[in-house]
DNA sequence: ATCCCTGCAAAGGCTTTGCATGCCA
DNA sequence: TGGCATGCAAAGCCTTTGCAGGGAT
């Protein structure tokens, strides 16, 4: 029901396949992130990275997250409180959306989705031509619930 | 399928009933707000309506909106670019998810939402105890296709 | 050697906060 | 009259942008 996470190598290969360049900043940004099983902003990330590395730039962290999401390595997530976070994504040939804990912030990603009968509902109900959708669920895992 | 949004009035009852004054600005927030089909930000919401009533402030504007997002008369939707929007609600004893058109962000509540069963058995397989989910469908609305 | 990427700093925009005043109940 | 709500202004954050220098290919 959980997929792998994409791999360093797999990241970094990403990269180098879209003619991008595989520089100092974002090896390391890529490394930080994979750390993460919680979902993060950018400014969040930013600052755990700075002090491991000091002198990576704000700047280029942001661009940095905004390339991986277009690649798929990374999702957007929209939390209840605050949004702009990233998790950690599976790439962009499964199709899945994410469990995220509203204690903790773990996330678990999860396949099976069954809402493309109700899309073709809609389509013809309302004339859209319906392109995309948005699904999150949020609850309290096992960990938070035993706490 | 769609239905009603709430009228004016049981809008402002519903302020009372919270124990919240009827003031000035607020009467005009809530009318202001059943004007839109569309999504808005509240720094819209406050530059449109300070053109009318010049002296309203901007704090008040953010301070209203969020109270009438937690009695239900607003949702807040997040679009795929930009946060922190509002959209005009059904009320809380109702169910339903937004359709939202990419071109112009005209905005249909629908119900039928049919994922309850993918909930049992996330909730089973991973511990979690779900609380809520989040699904919102994009797509381009007629008008924007015939445009 | 090219030119993409970086780091810095500043600008920008949205949102929140503090406080004295005003107004609803 | 009491105290919630307002308006103003400033502060706070997050995010983006411009630009000169540096590093990957």
């Amino acid at each position: 029901m959980t997929a792998n996470t994409l791999s360093e190598t797999v990241i970094l290969e990403l990269l180098q396949e879209h003619g991008l360049r595989l520089t100092k900043p974002r090896k390391s940004i890529v490394a930080e992130v994979r750390r993460r099983a919680r979902s993060f902003t950018a400014e969040e990330l930013y600052r755990d990275l700075v002090e491991r590395q000091p002198g990576i730039g704000r700047a280029t962290v942001f661009r940095t997250l905004d390339v991986l999401a277009q690649l798929g390595v990374l999702d957007r997530v929209h939390l209840p409180d605050g949004c702009h976070s990233y998790v950690l994504g599976q790439g962009r040939e499964r199709h899945y959306h994410h469990l995220i804990c509203s204690t903790c912030g773990v996330v678990v990603p999860f396949e099976g989705c069954t809402i493309e009968p109700l899309l073709l509902n809609l389509g013809a109900a309302t004339e859209f031509e319906i392109s995309g959708h948005m699904l999150e669920v949020f609850g309290v895992c096992g960990t938070c619930r035993a706490a």
